[in-house]
RNA sequence: CGGGGUGUGGCGCAGUUGGUAGCGCAUCUGGUUUGGGACCAGAGGGUCGCAUGUUCGAGUCAUGUCACCCCGACCA
């Protein structure tokens, strides 16, 4: 295994990709722009799945599954949303190969060209409002709250693990309501779920609010988001939630009867997170040793090496680790103990943080002597010596409060991050240097579009929570009157 | 699609004016080790991205081609 990881202060981006590798996460696969999720990472992908789709069910929805092709003129319907993906799908033309009469190989048979090309989904609204169609004729069919998750294919010209690959797992919902207002407030709903998630599991504070015109999902009347900052300072959308208003009820005709006997198009709200939250968790806690993985979400939370010189000597620490090891699972926490003879002591240290298990215990004849045993803490990088009895109880607590200080160390560097700009000449200074800067916009598309050209930066939310600032001032560019600040910064 | 770069054992790389393909890591065997990434000894593994050309001779030179990476435009 290869050790030496880039440090996260010389190349942000290179330490990332590194991480990634190193800590057995993912690798690039043969095919273009896509990713293998290795065990490692998949489990950790799991862990957030799980709690999502409890959190979901615990909000009334239900799982579903949509096809995976979308024909053509399912896709075309929506105007804006087809302008918005058109430029990275992926198309199915035929259905079968033939062997090359030239020679070797196979080539695409020209005779099974399909009579109507499939795209496969860079999300799923056409697929599941044709669906809808037929599920959704009366009020009391209302709503429909409906999860799917699933694979997607965006065609991306340049791609980065987990943040942007070609092909990504997520889950989108998908809902119909019979009013405006209930699906706004789904929309409402699922983003505070997805604040939730991100702060109490992922240890990642976010900023809630409203994204801009700009920026708006393609076909949404308004898309609320999360947005985090990575230790780069830069801004990362880890998730999305859109008030869809009627355009897909309308592009596929999706009416229903309402209580006074009246047709009316139906109300939708999509949704999603997706495996980019794997590049959010690494980004925002790794450290030069690795990754920090949030014990909520870690695969592993509490590993144990034994040291030992004989036989004798691991028989006896394993007793005692076993011991350990049924209490913490009593607890409900996840136990490794690693019983590999071929690695050393230090090595299974050193591989251990870099793949971010939060609690370490090592073990050796000296903590057999003296009943003890060696805890180390992942996100501080320290170790003490404890007695064994209340080991476990003492363990738990010690989970909760790791938790907690990601939490709290993620906050700190972020809110220590944040000011208020009012100077355009600062604001292009310091957008530069990795902060999230507080402005006054005069709420135009074109100033937003100035602003992005001139500096790369973009409205990242308009907040509703963490940073709410409405007060009188001037737009930061075009000097016209604002009621409100908004956050500005460079974005992943 | 523009600008730059790289293709050599599993991974990371070196390879001079063209002359018997090398190093580190990993792997395998044996031994000593084991409280922060062990050490010694030995072994296995490569048609040098592909094609054509120049040459007595090409990893090296020329032409072509393919792939990948980085920087832009596009995006969760």
């Amino acid at each position: 295994m290869a050790k030496e990881v880039t440090k996260r202060s010389e190349n942000y981006s290179q330490w990332y990709n590194d991480l990634a590798l190193k800590a057995d996460l993912a690798e690039q696969s043969a095919v273009r722009g896509c990713m293998v999720i290795k065990p490692y990472g998949y489990a950790i992908w799991e862990s957030m799945h799980e709690t999502l789709d409890k959190m979901f069910k615990q909000t009334g929805h239900q799982n579903a599954y949509f096809p995976l092709f979308i024909p053509k003129s399912f896709f075309s319907r929506e105007a804006e949303h087809v302008a918005g993906f058109a430029k990275e799908c992926a198309v199915v033309t035929h259905h079968r190969l033939m062997n090359d009469p030239d020679g070797k190989g196979v080539i695409v048979d020209p005779d099974a060209k399909l009579e109507e090309e499939l795209i496969v989904r860079p999300t799923s609204e056409t697929i599941i409002w044709s669906t809808y169609k037929n599920w959704i004729t009366s009020w009391r069919d209302l709503p429909i709250l409906c999860n799917q998750w699933a694979n997607v294919v965006r065609w991306e010209m340049r791609t980065r693990l987990f943040l942007r690959t070609a092909e990504f797992l997520w889950q989108e919902g998908h809902t119909a309501h019979a009013t405006a207002e209930e699906a706004q407030q789904e929309a409402m709903t699922m983003v505070q779920v997805y604040a939730k998630f991100a702060r109490e599991y992922m240890a990642l504070p976010v900023i809630v609010g409203h994204k801009s015109p700009n920026e708006r999902f393609a076909g949404a009347l308004d898309t609320l988001t999360i947005e985090a900052m990575m230790q780069d300072g830069k801004a990362l959308q880890a998730g999305t939630s859109h008030f869809l208003g009627q355009n897909f009820a309308k592009s596929f005709d999706v009416q229903f009867t309402n209580k006074e006997g009246k047709q009316e198009y139906v109300w939708a709200t999509s949704w999603g997170v997706s495996t980019r939250l794997m590049g959010a968790l690494i980004m925002a806690h790794g450290d030069d040793n690795g990754l920090v993985l949030p014990p909520k979400l870690a695969p592993i939370q509490v590993v144990m090496v034994p040291i030992y010189r004989s036989d004798e000597e691991l028989n006896a620490v394993l007793e005692k680790m076993n011991e350990i090891k049924t209490q913490l699972e009593a607890l409900g926490h996840s136990v490794k103990i690693d019983t590999r003879d071929t690695l050393r002591p230090g090595f299974k240290f050193a591989e251990w943080e870099l793949k971010g298990v939060p609690v370490r215990l090592a073990m050796g004849a000296r903590d057999l002597a003296a009943g003890t045993v060696e805890v180390a803490r992942r996100d501080e990088l320290t170790k003490e010596t404890m007695p064994l009895e209340g080991i476990a109880q003492h363990i738990d607590t010690l989970l909760g409060d790791i938790q907690q200080n990601i939490y709290n160390k993620a906050l700190r560097f972020r809110d220590s991050n944040i000011e208020k700009c009012d100077d355009w000449e600062e604001f292009k200074t310091k957008i530069q240097t990795g902060k999230f800067l507080l402005c006054h916009w005069d709420g135009t598309v074109e100033t937003e579009q100035a602003i992005k050209d001139a500096t790369k930066a973009t409205i990242r939310c308009i907040p509703i929570d963490s940073c709410v600032c409405e007060e009188e001032g001037k737009c930061i560019y075009s000097g016209k009157p604002s009621k409100q600040r908004v956050v500005f910064a460079i974005s992943y």
